[in-house]
DNA sequence: AGAAGGACCAGTGGTCCGTA
DNA sequence: AGAAGGACCAGTGGTCCGTA
């Protein structure tokens, strides 16, 4: 069992990056504002000139962690220096099964409505309980990743080995895990869903948009290659 | 089959109210807008004096439809007047599902996100399908009812008569539709998710919240009354 | 008074992009 | 350039309450 020695590892040398400042108290007349456009939705406030935190005199930065970046690493391999592995980054999916687990519970004791997914709620409680490490954006990132290590342990390990080898940062092996994926959808008649709903650790995590529409473009290009063979070898 | 019949039903002798013109086009001096508080946020914009719609000389009031009420009737009997019954509101319940279905195929031919259940997107499709009279305050109202209807129906059809007889309206034949659903949770352990989850009609519909704490209050009743029932007879 | 349903709102799923 | 995650936004579940 290697969760005491995972959550230790999160904890030990965390980046650090300085709480930003209250702006609207600031007040200080420096800096222009970005205009936002009428039309423009999207777009979002800017730093204004001026408004970079700074070290007080009084000491007041109290400084805001941000998790080291994950690595590439081989099956049972410790990151070193300032970097998580993989190991770690899959941990934290079942941190976040306990987590679930726990909401479910609470729900079903007050006779609410219990989640089956990792929901905007599990989130927040993992926060509340301590969990800062974990949020949303990163569990979803590296969500398909987790699957292909769910799905095809063997081949998961491989790809990491491989990628490791080649030197490969974190952001290439994300992007290599999804073929490994479309192929097991493939031998499993395309249903991303019915493939995650199968696998009790999985189940609970929803089908990243991406991978699904990958799985289908690829499912319509077999289709097309089957259906131009078939018109090439038989005669219609 | 009795589909057809139910839907001629449904488009005859529909109620009319008219529709509410262009409330900021009018700019007629005419009637104050009660004061929204700055705190109170479920305050809602109200009809101003002299605001009411009226029919203009040149028949400019097309007229908004709604449905008949409805009225508690036999399994098997049509409303007369202007009503509906309850084997037309029931209908209702099984052509969301028709909808569903379709959202469903049209999901899985794109490869998009496939819905379990009766939401807001069935609820869009539905009304651009035609059905302008399925929408989801309504539905959303009377699933308890529909609920007893698949899982009881000798129960329902037994309550709905009567209800008939004793001339009650419908809102109290509702409200009656809860009592015989918390035996029937009480009879399979209480869990009314799974409950509705076993049967296929109703698996698509979001379990009440208040069913659901009807159920939870009544566990609870229940669990104290076996303890106390306990305490009373085992020597503590 | 009883009832149908437009429309509101808090909190969701999803992920962009300002940040370091 | 690579990466972590605060914070935004369109569309959801839920149902209130203005309407007739």
């Amino acid at each position: 069992d290697t969760t005491h020695a995972l959550d230790a590892l999160s904890q030990e040398g965390l980046s650090e990056e300085p709480v930003q400042q209250e702006k609207e108290a600031a007040g200080s007349g420096g800096g222009t504002i970005w205009e936002v456009g009428p039309g423009k939705k999207k777009q979002r406030r800017r730093k204004v000139v001026g408004e970079e935190e700074q070290e007080e005199e009084n000491g007041g930065g109290s400084e805001r962690q941000r998790e080291h970046p994950f690595i590439v690493t081989e099956p049972g391999e410790v990151a070193r220096g300032k970097k998580n592995g993989l190991d770690y980054l899959f941990h934290l999916y079942e941190q976040c099964r306990d987590f679930l687990i726990q909401v479910q519970n609470i729900a079903k004791e007050r006779g609410e409505k219990c989640p089956t997914k990792v929901t905007n709620q599990v989130f927040r409680y993992a926060k509340k309980a301590g969990a800062s490490y974990i949020n949303k954006p990163k569990m979803r990132h590296y969500v398909h990743c987790y699957a292909l290590h769910c799905l095809d342990e063997k081949e998961s390990n491989a790809l990491r080995t491989a990628f490791k080898e080649r030197g490969e940062n974190v952001g290439s092996w994300r992007q290599a895990c999804y073929k490994p994926l479309v192929a097991i959808a493939a031998r499993q008649g395309w249903d991303i869903d019915a493939i995650f709903n199968a696998h009790p650790r999985l189940a609970i995590w929803y089908v990243p948009n991406k991978l699904r529409q990958l799985c289908h473009a690829e499912r319509n290009n077999t289709a097309i290659a089957s259906t131009s063979a078939a018109a090439h070898h038989l005669p219609f």
